[in-house]
DNA sequence: GTCTATATCCAGATAGAC
DNA sequence: GTCTATCTGGATATAGAC
């Protein structure tokens, strides 16, 4: 009872959170938010069904701080490549290898890219996670930044900085969903969605 | 009791049903198939709860049917623009903007997109859904065949074409994905993707 | 043909035993 | 801290009235 002891319990208390939260992931990526079963989550993390709301207070809370991981590891990824001082073109280069290259060797990374799009596309999410979704998008506007510096220096072609973006968006987030769900048994050379950014 | 009767009969049952589809269509694709209730069809599709099972056996054959729906008729297209004489690159031409400026005009076109994309990340879709959706790949073995035919006219870049066909079905799919869920206001000039398959 | 009422089932969350 | 048993709500599908 001394607070020594305390803070131990609590440090085997979080890792056991993060390991429910790791099994989750890759539970409702698979199946969907509503298809995954509290159940099915407690039963693959290797607990009973109850104990897990000693860690979770629902199966929303559980699912909304997957999506709060999900959108600041991805922002963040971005923001830290667009602050460092290489010339733009090299920035897609980058972020488009550090993307594919991460969903590859890692299933979460890649879990987290999937679990994104499906909430893009849920109507029903917890609303905390609809909120935080709304900032999804914001790495769009840093490629969108990216982009306009590298068509002033004459690297990128000139077209609408924001149609160009999502277009990329589009590709890589597809791709890294395509593999996740085995639609296409490895991820490509990363190199091919560069020429969509050359000049002519 | 004539025949005649039967025939009309039957006809406006078929237009019923047909209606009832697109209804659920669109709920399936934005709500997802387990968070869209029976209740909620028939709602929008305004009849009863009941009499929605005087055309559908059970919710999985209502999302079945729309499974066909969407994979027969995006792999016509497909294969309607593969048999003509055209030119390979023109072929990609026309299959990117077919598709995108299809998705743009309606809405259903987009969301049967959107509905096999979702159908890829589900685990628990009906059985007979399932076995469909195996066949929903080979249109992208009919662009293998299109880009191979490129490549050996030296239209297309030399790379390994399943690669190639996998980013470009990845771009477009996530292009109108993220059209459907409001990602994007609109779809980019399809013209962006073309660079892809261009030699240096 | 159409609706309302209901049987049945299943899953989320809680309570109480160990 | 951990498990099992239970309460409760909600959704599918059916049955029966009109």
């Amino acid at each position: 009872m001394t607070p020594r002891t305390k803070e131990a319990n609590a440090q085997i208390k979080d890792e056991r959170r993060e390991q429910i939260l790791y099994t989750a992931l890759k539970l409702f990526t698979k199946k969907g938010l509503a298809d995954t079963k509290i159940s099915d989550i407690a039963q693959a993390a290797g607990i009973s069904h109850g104990l897990l709301y000693n860690y979770f207070k629902s199966k929303d809370e559980i699912y909304t701080e997957l999506i709060r991981i999900a959108v600041s590891s991805s922002g963040g990824m971005l923001e830290q490549i667009e602050q460092t001082d290489m010339q733009p073109i090299e920035k897609v280069h980058a972020i488009t290898y550090g993307i594919l290259n991460n969903a590859a060797a890692y299933e979460e990374s890649a879990c987290f890219f999937a679990l994104m799009m499906q909430a893009m596309s849920y109507d029903k999410i917890p609303e905390t996670a609809a909120e935080i979704m709304k900032t999804a998008m914001k790495p769009m506007e840093a490629m969108c930044r990216i982009i306009t510096d590298g068509q002033s220096r004459g690297q990128i072609k000139p077209c609408a900085p924001d149609q160009l973006a999502a277009a990329y968006f589009a590709a890589v987030n597809g791709l890294v969903y395509f593999m996740v769900f085995g639609v296409i048994a490895e991820l490509p050379d990363p190199g091919l969605l560069i020429p969509m950014f050359l000049p002519n």
